[in-house]
RNA sequence: GGAGAGAUACCCAAGUAGGCUGAAGGGGCGGGUUUGCUAAACCUGUAGUAGGGAAUUAUCUCUAGCGAGGGUUCGAAUCCCUCUCUCUCCGCCA
């Protein structure tokens, strides 16, 4: 959420920002709103300065015993109770929409975000290893799954539905080893505290991140409840100091955590249909970050080299991108996104995003800290990327490290954690 | 699931015959005095916040706020209702 005097001042900006980013905002509606909610509020403000100033001369009087001359303020007041009550509603109405109007308008994009329409305008920043290249006919990872027997796409299916699938044998060791080794390099390495996140998160939660109210039908909702599946661990564990305010000897906070994640992907029919790409029910290593917001920016560098380092110690092909203002999630100013190489898209996919909130997170979810004792409180910022996504690195691995034969080689950094596996053959 | 108890500021905690209590008292933290330093003692300041208004960058003022949301009332931390969470005991259970 962007701050509510910063939107009245500077209208123009968030529209510029809306148009940037191809998307839209209730703006319109705003100035309207804002002015009519703040006639309200001195209306029933200064009503309820009388009637706070005439209710404590009641009692006065009563206690001197002048009972009549109570009696005749206490009726005239009534009137005015009525006329509170009346106006407290119409204004909370009001304060209903405004919030949801706020709620609406997306992060502004940092300064030095590319301007750019979608994904094909995003910027690349370099690349690591160069594409993979095979002297025979690479299959995909879909094919080397069901031909190797560890993946089982139907059923899947039939267990459950389309986009689930059975990780089996070596391939559900592999997502198990995966899961275990970037946790110990983001603990051991890199500094981050592990947290294990539940995976039912409440609707106040989805709303500090920023998944609702906009994106409701990306995520999977418990019906009858007020509970939803979280859709990354981001929502869990940025939550977890939702209306705190943190000391500022803990800043700043690293955390890491693997959850499952649970996406609709609502409105991606069609799209990634094969493989494990794209899968209502994806495992993810994720990492968070609460820090001052003068040090967000250089978090955001450092963060994006903690899920660099997982694919260079895979030795995996990748690169990252800027994403340009088009392709820039609802609550991001900034994010890179890292694509790993694969084979069968012929082209590099993402496997990871790592963006820089500043402090449109926190001020939806109330989180911050104290910059010096007793001075007053600030925003601290936020940040999040994932470090990675489980499934398409295995999605990656299967591919890039296919053998000729069928078989896949297992990642040298991986092999302690595969039992001393070095090879899935047929 | 059953039976109790509780939720007050950064933390602990007092406060029910509703009325100058937005809240006693501690602790912590900030400032100060004493002191060669530390420790200690004493003095003192501590709703932070959110949203309005006036002024303007120094401030002043109002409204809200005692778990959340309703209700009663001229007036609610205090009375009533609903909900959430925490704790204790019982039952059940991975």
């Amino acid at each position: 959420m962007l701050d509510l005097g910063f939107v009245r001042e500077n209208i123009d900006l968030v529209k510029d920002s809306l148009n940037k980013r191809a998307t839209e905002a209730p703006i319109d509606e705003f100035a309207d709103i804002d002015i009519k909610r703040r006639e309200l509020i001195q209306e029933v403000e200064s009503l309820k300065q009388i009637r706070n100033e005439e209710s404590s001369k009641i009692g006065l009087l009563k206690r001197d015993g002048k009972e009549e001359e109570a009696q005749k303020v206490i009726r005239k007041m009534g009137e005015v109770a009525d006329k509170i009550k009346d106006l407290d509603e119409k204004l909370k109405e009001y304060n209903q929409r405004l919030e949801d109007i706020m709620l609406r308008i997306p992060n502004i994009p940092n300064q030095d975000v590319p301007v750019g329409k979608d994904e094909e305008d995003n910027v690349c920043v370099r690349t690591w290893g160069e594409p993979t290249e095979f002297d025979f006919e690479a299959k995909a990872h879909w094919d080397l799954g069901v031909d190797l027997d560890i993946l089982d796409f139907e059923r899947g299916a039939k267990v459950t539905g389309s986009r689930f699938t059975f990780l089996k044998n070596l391939g559900a060791r592999l997502e198990r080893a995966l899961i275990s080794f970037m946790l110990d390099i983001h603990t051991g390495e890199h500094g981050y505290q592990e947290i294990f996140p539940p995976f039912i998160v409440n609707s106040e939660s989805m709303t500090g991140t920023g998944q609702l109210p906009k994106f409701e039908e990306d995520a999977f909702k418990l019906s009858g409840t007020d509970y939803y599946l979280v859709p990354t661990a981001e929502v869990p564990v940025t939550n977890m100091y939702r209306d705190e305010i943190l000391a500022a000897d803990d800043l700043p906070i690293y955390h890491t955590a693997y959850s499952a994640c649970f996406r609709s992907e609502a409105g991606s029919h069609g799209r990634d249909t094969r493989g494990i790409i794209r899968q209502h029910q994806f495992n993810k290593v994720e990492m968070v970050k609460f820090v001052k917001p003068e040090d967000s920016y250089d978090e955001l560098e450092k963060l994006v080299q903690n899920a660099e380092t997982i694919l260079q110690r895979l030795e995996l092909p990748y690169r990252v991108v800027t994403l340009c203002t088009g392709d820039l999630t609802f609550s991001s100013a900034k994010t890179y996104d890292i694509e790993v190489w694969l084979p069968s898209y012929d082209t590099y996919r993402e496997i990871s995003s790592c963006s820089n909130f500043e402090d449109y997170q926190a001020r939806r979810a109330g989180i911050k800290y104290r910059p010096e004792p007793n001075a007053s409180t600030e925003y601290i910022h936020t940040l999040n990327g994932s470090g990675l996504a489980i499934g398409r690195t295995v999605a990656a691995i299967l591919e890039n490290y296919q053998n000729e034969d069928g078989s896949v080689t297992i990642p040298k950094a991986l092999r302690g954690y595969m039992g001393g596996v070095e090879k899935i053959n047929i």
